[in-house]
DNA sequence: CGGTATCCTCGCTGATACTG
DNA sequence: CAGTATCAGCGAGGATACCG
């Protein structure tokens, strides 16, 4: 998803690349509500792989819109939690949340349309 | 994208969903700016192919963003324009757009790490 | 002009196993 | 606990050709 041919066309056009990983705007709800640890947002997103847990951790943290922070200790813990950036695009997301849920009956009527069995 | 067990975690995961094709909010700019003839787009958006562009449009008119439009005549027309509930989805995209602008020049330079060579 | 019909590729996603 | 490594599958997206 996201750019075409140089990036980006547009501001959503960005945006969107960003959150439009399969699971970004869920760890960007979770971590919202409170900082997470790994563990911790594997057990919320119970069908996550690790591996992809990993990856899109570390997409946004590139993006910096998560911060990792590394406690030095055994065993390891490591905790995930928005950036000032992250919270920011939280907020520039709530209206299009409202939509969602506004219409979110509708949505689940045409889902099958744009994800055919 | 989207969906992940049973639709949908939250509105912003559906809204995502709507329009998280390659695509689609590009199509969405463009046809708020002004309702736009098939051939109109596919010159606005040279890199899409005619398939994905009528697909595209299709999903976006079977979830009532988009309105297709058929004019019986020879040759052929057929206009595509936002719907009310379109219009509304743009408006609930514009905090997006506007922080997608905001950060651009940031999301460009970490684009490498969302979509690696 | 405004599309379908096929075929194909690429990379995202996932399952499993292993490590510091 | 918090990952990395490796391999495999699938499906959206794309190229090309053809049709009303």
């Amino acid at each position: 998803m996201g750019a075409r041919n140089g990036p980006y066309t547009c501001g959503v056009d960005a945006a969107v690349d960003v959150i439009g990983g399969k699971w970004k705007v869920l760890l960007l709800w979770a971590l919202a509500e409170q900082p997470r640890r790994f563990g911790e947002l594997r057990r919320e997103l119970p069908k996550i792989s690790e591996k992809v847990l990993s990856q899109q951790l570390r997409e946004l943290e590139a993006d910096a819109i998560v911060h990792r922070e590394v406690y030095a200790q055994i065993p390891p813990k490591v905790e995930y939690s928005l950036t000032d950036l992250g919270t920011s695009l939280n907020e520039a997301l709530s209206p299009l949340g409202a939509w969602g849920r506004a219409h979110m009956a509708h949505l689940e009527a045409t889902y099958p349309q744009r994800h055919p069995a």
